[in-house]
DNA sequence: TGTACATCAGTGAACGCGCGTTCACTGATGTAC
DNA sequence: TGTACATCAGTGAACGCGCGTTCACTGATGTAC
């Protein structure tokens, strides 16, 4: 149903596409209080009006950009995972070589969605924890397929030590920041094999 | 100077440290976008216009908040540390038994800073950044000197997968979170010794 | 092909509310003589 | 010890502002005949 209509592609639902991008780039950025309809909306070329013809109420957005995000950020993975195989990476090396590199340390607003607003989540209403939840799970599978056979047990740590790692990179910022990066891709593909 | 302001305790001081208290449980609770001065101020039985006696600006009252939570979750561990090592534990093993304990699900408000935070820090102010910047190093420090001997380079990677767990497991929430806590105390501590 | 009308996406003004910040004031505390 | 005055912590009303949400309206799109 959602996969016909969007191939039907008629002019409300671009519109509702592009209100979702705008917001799944603006909520990495400045977090689920940080920013408002208004801004959203305008970013997106229209008049905060217009905004309930789109979605029920402001958590409503909330949730399906979540979702959005997290779709975006996986197609992102999955390709980069894609490319780093045929270089002859492991699997997990191309994982933690990707997420944890040195050009995530900036780029929030197009990056992995449970690292953007992980401490947020909890406090969030029931209808957009659920779609981050959902993100978080996808994360530890991803991370579990990528782990070498035996290993597979460890994919919640390790997926915790990636968004971990990015956070705490983040935070220290600038040298201390990627070195801290560097530090993580090290020691994980030293463990895990590369 | 400011130790000796302290130990004089006059009436000012106590009220600034009652709000300083508030605050730093407020912010974990609610986030540093969550809680406003008025309902700080009425959590430490005054009235928000008195406010500005006591701190320059909000965002002076998050960057001391900061610190000052900070600060007790540092004594709260290092007394559980020193606890753990009368019962035989290994400085490690006590810490992770500490951070990651079922019981730190709930208890955000009087829980790790850091853990609590750490996806809003890079948005805040600089006054506020870099007091949770020295929160961050700080938990950094502790892992190290609880690590075995040889293997401190991976202070900044565990108080990642630490700090990541935590919000990964309060995200699941429920039974979901309490397995993701004990297979990372598990793999920590199988890895590091217990 | 052309006209008349219904549908519908988006506009823009308005609402009630809570925010951070300011400030004139009050009433208690403490000091001087 | 008692009175007069200065200091100072805290009060409470007010400010300008941006928020999420609502709604009457507009103008373009699409359909019927």
């Amino acid at each position: 149903m959602m996969a016909i209509m969007r191939s039907s592609s008629s002019r409300k639902e671009l519109t509702h596409d592009r209100i979702l991008d705008v917001a799944s780039r603006a909520i990495r950025r400045a977090g689920y209080d940080g920013v408002g309809l208004a801004t959203i909306m305008k970013e997106a070329g229209l008049t905060h009006g217009g905004f309930y013809a789109h979605f029920a109420s402001r958590d409503a957005l909330l949730a399906e950009a979540t979702e959005r995000a997290g779709r975006d950020t996986r197609a992102v993975l999955a390709e980069r995972l894609r490319q780093g195989q045929t270089q002859g990476l492991s699997p997990f090396a191309a994982l933690v070589g990707t997420y944890l590199a040195d050009e995530q340390l900036g780029n929030v607003e197009c990056g992995c969605v449970v690292a953007a607003l992980a401490s947020e989540i909890p406090r969030q209403a029931e209808e957009v924890a659920g779609a981050a939840r959902a993100r978080v799970l996808g994360l530890v599978e991803l991370v579990r397929r990528s782990l070498p056979a035996g290993t597979e047990a460890q994919a919640p740590l390790v997926a915790a030590a990636l968004v971990g790692s990015l956070q705490l990179a983040r935070t220290l910022q600038g040298q201390a920041g990627r070195d801290l990066l560097a530090q993580a891709r090290e020691h994980l593909i030293r463990q895990f094999g590369g």
